[in-house]
Order: structure tokens, then sequence, then C-alpha cells
DNA sequence: ACCTTTAAGTTGTACTATACAACCAGACCT
DNA sequence: AGGTCTGGTTGTATAGTACAACTTAAAGGT
């Protein structure tokens, strides 16, 4: 085996033992917001609103999974709905104050959680670190659709 | 916001792209083994063969799920069950054949993939990287307990 | 030796995330 | 106006997971 190989075959054990893990450490580190929930706030909260078709879109995910978890943060009081001015099927959603709040919560947390795992990482190596996840991660467009990212 | 923050943040946000995306993408990869069942025939292959409660400890699962994901891949053909010498209550769980012809085939599908996904990269950098996963991984352990690792 | 406790595994039950298909309602095009 | 497309909801099904109750066997204490 090249070191090549070597470096390919630890990088796919690595992830993969990540992934396996991540959702079930998502949860343990914030019960009240799922990955994917998560996920959704903080992109409404980037965009300022957008509708549940455009996360749909971006994250790959059929619109029944996007419109149950939206009925799930609006009943928690998360995420509102406003009707969209130009198209009259279509709702704009939008993080509440608590939603807001929340959302800013588990993100401090999160931040601190990555902040204490990596506090003995020096400068160079988290900048790089950094460098190779968002290389990576790109390279994941699905060919032949035009970047429906996520 | 300083650089180590800037490194930080990306870090969090690509690791977390990634955790959603990976168990879909890895359905769509090989459809006929999930990440989970895909995790446990490898480690049988490895160890050549453990009892169920060893794989429950070592990936932080339930008794229960790791029992239902195992009569799933007796079904299929892929585990067999043997008496445990030692302990009549337990059954040392191995690979079949046809388990381990399966696994080799996925391992090989995704071997192609990572490879492919990875074709531009130089060797420095894929070393790089995959030294920086097992590192990350590695903080993982949860403080006190005896690292079950997963 | 007996009784209690612990360990391995299964099964009942419940919940979450997800997809696909059917559907409804508004928009758009000709 | 009629047909088609689009945004969204709802019905249904599946996978993965956990927790609790249970069964059986092993281990330990007295």
């Amino acid at each position: 085996m090249t070191d090549r190989d070597a470096s390919l075959e630890t990088i796919q054990r690595e992830l993969t033992a990540f992934a396996r893990r991540a959702r079930a450490a998502a949860a343990r580190l914030h019960p009240e917001l799922s990955l994917v929930s998560y996920t959704l706030l903080a992109h409404l909260e980037e965009r300022g609103g957008c509708r549940a078709t455009d996360l749909a879109a971006h994250y790959l995910l059929d619109k029944s999974t996007v419109s149950r978890q939206i009925a799930g943060l609006e009943r928690l009081g998360f995420v509102e709905r406003r009707p969209a001015p130009e198209d009259q099927r279509a709702q704009v959603l939008h993080l509440t104050a608590r939603g807001g709040d929340t959302l800013a919560q588990v993100a401090a947390n999160r931040r601190d959680a990555f902040r204490e795992r990596l506090a003995d990482w020096d400068g160079a190596d988290l900048d790089r670190f950094a460098g190779y996840l968002l290389r990576y991660n790109a390279s994941n467009r699905t060919p032949g659709r035009r970047t429906p990212q996520a």
C-alpha cells in the first residue's frame, strides 16, 4: 500500500467514525435542538428568512421533511411564518426572538465545545485543518446538479 | 474575531455540514449496507468475531440497537452466531463468507469514491488531513469514561 | 450450597428523521 | 379558460435509535 493509500484509508475511516458519532454527540451537546433543526435555524438567521422550498433545496431534504421540521420549530415558538408578498402560495420563514435566543445559546455551547476540544491545537494547524475541511466539502457537489450545496 | 476564532468557526461549520450529509451520502454510495451495518461488519472482520456487547460498548450504542442490527445482518446472511465457549449466555458473532464478500465490495466502492474525490490532492496534503482527522477524533473520548471509543 | 447480584441478549414500545406519493391551492402561460 | 408548474401539507412507510422489562446464565458473598 502506498503512502497515499494509507492516507486515504485513514481519512475514510476517521470521517466514517465521525459521521457515525455526530448526531448523537450533537444531541448530547444540545438536546433542545437537533443537528438539522440547528442548521435550519442558523440558515434562517443568516439569510434573515427564507422559504421552506429554499431550505429543502439547499440541504437536499424532501420538502415534506422540511415541512415537518418547520412545523416542529413553529410549535416550539422558534420560527414564524409570514405571508410572502409576491406569492400567495409561499410563506417566508423567520426566526422569532425566542428562536434567535435559543439559537444563540446553542451556538455558544457549540462554539465552546469546539474551542475546548481544539484548545491545544496551534493556530496554524487550525487554519490548515479548516482549509482541508472546506476543500473536502467543496468537492462534494453532486456532479450534474448545480451545486445545491449543503 | 481572531484568526483562531475564524478557523474554529469554519471547522465547526464544515464538520456540521459533513455530519448532516454523511448518512444519506453513504446510503447513496451503498444502499445495501447502512453506515452502521458497514461499521459493524468491518469491526467483525477486523477482530475476527466478537460479542454483541462489545460492539455496543465500542460504538456507544444500546444493546437493543445492536441486537436488532445484528438480527438484520443475520437475516441477510452476512453474520452468523457461534456459541461462546466460555460463557453460555454469550454468542460470538462472525462474518460469513457472504458477509465478507459484501463487505469487501462495499469497502472497494467506498475506497474508490474517496480516491476519486481526493484525486487532485497531493500526497502531503492527504497525509496532513489524515493526521488532523485522527487528532480531532482522538480528542473525542468522553471524559470520565475509559475510552469507549467509536 | 444457596441466594443475591451482575451480565448478555431479546423483545415491547416509542420517538425522530426521513422519503415518496397524493393532494390542494395559488401562479403562470398560452 | 385550461393546462401546467410550484409551494406546501398530509398520509404512509421505513430505519435507527433508546429505554425498560424480561430471561437466562454466570459470579460472588455468606
